[in-house]
DNA sequence: AATGAATGAGCCTTCATTCAT
DNA sequence: AATGAATGAAGGCTCATTCAT
């Protein structure tokens, strides 16, 4: 449902806003947002005026990549209404949820955000996704597969940790497995 | 240990340093680093001149109060090595690591930065508390109260996403017990 | 004397051209020169590209904004030279060269300008105000109506700033006249 | 009457905001506001940061600037509070005035100003000033010396128009002269 | 001819760090 | 030792002007 307001978009000028996105997304979640907005712009092949003819401001910038980013968990998250096992939907999700973030330190932040939140932008996409992990919440507690005493709020927060605590082993997919198996386990009911 | 080159500071000097650490500490945590210098200075009731005679760069101000954080944390696990109860003392100890972090942003990510680092100066205490956790871990292990599987990376991964992952739920202590079992729950073994 | 190296101009660019320099005119004025050419355009129903295509330069249409004006008034003047009483037309003039300005800050800077100038362009409609002026002035001086110590830059700077001072009282009419004839009443000899 | 909350500022310090007072005050009324501050800070001889030590805004600098050509003014019109004959307290009063503002553009704009407003530390010195006209226009009407039908806001606005005259006719003083004759007169009684 | 996206020099402002007092 | 004024390199953002479409 992309908006009424907006217009086509020349060709090129589109694809200098696309390149802007997947750049600014790559660095700022590799090196922070403190990164100068001229570097972002250079490295996606253009001058400062056209980066901010795009995003009107920096933060608006980290906005555009941030609700991009949960568009797209939204997007997937959505698929999982297909399945018909409650508890293997619910499972899928978390590590759905999981593995968008890996990597990737600010998206737990935006993510975090999401939990409380100002930025306008952010609302809708956060919203819908929220929506979708509650409702994968219920199933799976509906199903016995989750413990009964957790509530939405602790399970973003949950969500957000485990993103945390997977980046800080990179380089090392079993160990992250492994720490993935440590809160799946312990979302199960005793 | 404090080394041999330091010679003894006056009293008001002391004072002083010491106030910046706590300001320091304080201001970092609930706003993050990137407030001026000037400002903290101002909150501990000395100049900026003063500020950088004591630490001579804002980083090493930083450095400091986190070596102090894991200092403390060093000296509340080693307390922990007398509990008879292997299980016990890494369930306290995680616990404990938890609670020194919870509504420390910034911390996280200085425990995070302890497992690659790059500062000479948190080399040491991070040391420290690796030793004593690994040990901790070791004993849980040995005593069947933790899974097997698990290392030393993944725990302190483990303690820094969920610290992180109850920042998010600052407001709600029941809440984030909550989290906090089932990631307990989630190490025992299966 | 519209030179010879205009080509006719295409219905449409002269209505383009002319719907800018009325925009510029209003802009200008009444907000100051400071106003961004890509205003102007939008509020014209132009591109920038279509501005600048006219005007080369900000600058050109600042410059063209004047002259026009300056045109205006000089054609208004003009008129005058019929009046057969020569003070009768020396004050109708002083009136109309204030009321063209009246509410127009920026003007009075162009007819300041004038007065000492730079722009190549405004030289020609500022000399033939300042001849007719120069004839008029001449004229109610040898009819008695005016002081004869007065010249053409005493009156030229009188122009302006009594423009100037009317432009304080915008939304006052009376206060405005009473204005007027302080300054009008001050022209005579004593 | 200055206040209470300021420090006394160290020597050099009193001395590096002085002359970026007085640099100030030569660069925008000779050549506009629109002078970058790091021209400004290095005519002063000093550093950006210093200037923005001192003024936290470029506007605040140049409110500076006119509050103290206000106060400056408002301290000559107070000394002729001395002067016996209304009617000589009042011309010389309007001579001050304009002579204070004569060479000075923007302090035409600064009077000007003094009329609407918006800057509350302009409001201050601007009421006295308009107090003492105010006084001072009484006294000489009741003498008969002025029109009774003129106002303040009057005064005011042929002050500010006078001064731009005069602006434009700089290097003649005669001239000059000439024409604030023609204002004098114009205010006195037909 | 018109369009509006792209450009980049330049502006205001911040802040870590130095140094005279 | 302490102070806080001074410094100046950056950074975010604007806008006149150019140029591909």
């Amino acid at each position: 449902m992309s908006g009424a307001g907006e217009r086509p978009l020349r060709a090129d000028a589109a694809r200098n806003r696309a390149r802007l996105l997947d750049v600014a997304t790559e660095v700022f979640t590799t090196r922070g947002v403190g990164v100068p907005t001229e570097e972002i712009a250079r490295a996606a092949g253009v001058g400062v005026g056209t980066l901010f003819r795009h995003f009107p401001t920096k933060e608006a910038l980290l906005e555009a990549v941030m609700v991009r980013r949960l568009e797209a968990i939204a997007a997937r998250t959505a698929l999982l209404s297909a399945e018909p096992d409650p508890a293997e939907a619910f499972f899928a999700c978390f590590r759905l949820v999981i593995e968008q973030s890996a990597g990737k330190n600010e998206f737990a932040q935006a993510l975090a955000a999401a939990g409380v939140d100002a930025h306008a932008a952010l609302q809708e996409p956060s919203q819908v996704i929220r929506a979708q992990l509650a409702r994968l919440l219920d199933g799976a507690q509906r199903a016995g597969a989750v413990r009964n005493e957790l509530g939405l709020p602790e399970l973003i927060a949950l969500l957000a940790g485990t993103g945390a605590a997977m980046e800080q082993l990179g380089a090392d997919p079993a160990a992250r497995e492994r720490i993935l198996d440590v809160v799946l386990d312990g979302l199960r009911p005793r």
